[in-house]
Formats: C-alpha cells, sequence, structure tokens
DNA sequence: CTGATGATGTTCT
DNA sequence: GAACATCATCAGA
C-alpha cells in the first residue's frame, strides 16, 4: 500500500528513519523499478547548517515550503541529481535525502540504464554498484527532475513509497551525513540512517559508521 | 582493498 | 567566481 500524507507529514528525523525499508516504485515506460530505501539523510530546519534551506527558500528549493510527501531534486557536481522528499507539514522545512536502496524488480532495466550496454551476466560488484549511492540509483531507476521535481508521492500515479514491514530497531544504525563538511554545527549531528549489513549502503572512505545508536 | 584526481554545470555570492 | 548532500577511473599496495 501506499504511503499517504500522514507518514509524511512528521517530524523529518522520524520520516527519514521510518523509509528505511520501504519501497520506492517508479513505472515508466513499461518497466516496473523497485528500490528498497537502505539509507536516507534528514535536512531539518534553521538550526542545521547542512541543509540548503537553512537560510530561507530559493527557486531551488521552494518545494520544501509545500506538505510533506512532495519531490525535491536538485542537481549537484553539474551532472548528477539527487532525490529528496519533503517532510513536515506545509510551510514547515525539512527534507530527507534518500541515499541508497537495494534493487528489488527492475534489476535488468537499471544495468541498462546505468552502464549504457546490455544486460548481460552481471557480476555481484556490477549488482552493488547499480543504486549504493544518491545519484546512482536516481540514474538506475530513471528519475529525472525535469519530469518529478515538485511530484506528489501521495497521489503520482507513476512514482510513489510503498508500506512494508518495519525495519526491527536492531537493525537501525544512526550516523554523521556525508560529505557537508562545510557545515559548522549541523556536521555532527546524527542525522543519517541505514540498513545495518545491507551491502546496498553507501561507504566513503572514513565514513563507514558501525556503531549503532538506538532512538 | 585504499586514497587521489578530474569531470562538469547549476546555484548562489 | 566559488562551491557543491557525487561518481568513475586510475595508481599503488
Amino acid at each position: 500500500m501506499r504511503m499517504k500524507r500522514d507518514f509524511y507529514q512528521r517530524n523529518t528525523i522520524l520520516v527519514a528513519r521510518d523509509l528505511l525499508g520501504k519501497n520506492l516504485v517508479h513505472r515508466k515506460n513499461g518497466i516496473s523499478y523497485i528500490g528498497k530505501i537502505v539509507e536516507t539523510e534528514a535536512y531539518i530546519n534553521s538550526q542545521d547548517d547542512g541543509a540548503h534551506f537553512n537560510k530561507g527558500l530559493t527557486d531551488r528549493t521552494r518545494i520544501i515550503d509545500e506538505a510533506g510527501g512532495h519531490i525535491y531534486i536538485y542537481n549537484i557536481y553539474g551532472m548528477y541529481q539527487l532525490f529528496n522528499i519533503v517532510a513536515e507539514e506545509k510551510h514547515v522545512h525539512g527534507a530527507v535525502l534518500i541515499r541508497a536502496v537495494e534493487p528489488m524488480e527492475g534489476i535488468e532495466a537499471m544495468y541498462v540504464n546505468r552502464y549504457k550496454k546490455e544486460y548481460s551476466d552481471p557480476t555481484k560488484k556490477d549488482i552493488i554498484n547499480l543504486t549504493n549511492g544518491p545519484a546512482k540509483f536516481v540514474m538506475a531507476m530513471d528519475i529525472s527532475k525535469e519530469e518529478y521535481y515538485g511530484g506528489d508521492l501521495v497521489d503520482d500515479k507513476r512514482i510513489w513509497v510503498e508500506d512494508a514491514e518495519p525495519i526491527p530497531k536492531e537493525y537501525i544504525v544512526r550516523s554523521k551525513r556525508i560529505n557537508i563538511d562545510y557545515a559548522t554545527k549541523g556536521k555532527d549531528y546524527l542525522l543519517r540512517f541505514y540498513i545495518k549489513d545491507n551491502p546496498f549502503v553507501s561507504k566513503w572512505a572514513g565514513f563507514y559508521y558501525p556503531k549503532a545508536i538506538f532512538i
């Protein structure tokens, strides 16, 4: 079942945590892409200098003023797009970055989208590399800013989040966020969540925190 | 396996 | 003009 408005219109940190294990579904060109969300980050408010919108909204971030469940996609490093879900009630600002998913359906199409060649005998590494990063799964699942910026996961016919069994809390790990060295206060906030031992969780040199913190 | 480097162009100052 | 919520590739171990 598709997640409804009330799921998204909650505290951003709780939305980030509770998205773990749920399935992001995208249907396009007759292909059903499904990715289980295994890693998220919360970007919270004016106290969070890691958030794009901490000094107020701009044209890029305007959608974050909308009700939870809307889609915020932005360009980064000139060549990539990152997928976020707006949280909180309308006019309250918060967003969740989806950092990694585990492919559940549409793997062959994901392979073609990522590697631009015919699907053929992938190695385990090829599979992991399909969706183990915030720009990677967006490419794999054929999601674009042009098509989905400002869309609404609550009623869009093409894309939504499907409910699933909650991840047991002993499998939820909480850590600092990745690559926000530009932040001062927000740098150390524990706003990244991921599923323990899931092979699709993104890893960066020096940025893997195996320590489990439960909330 | 690890760490370093270049690609690439929108957004904001 | 600088910064950037990243990735692919390459060198070295």
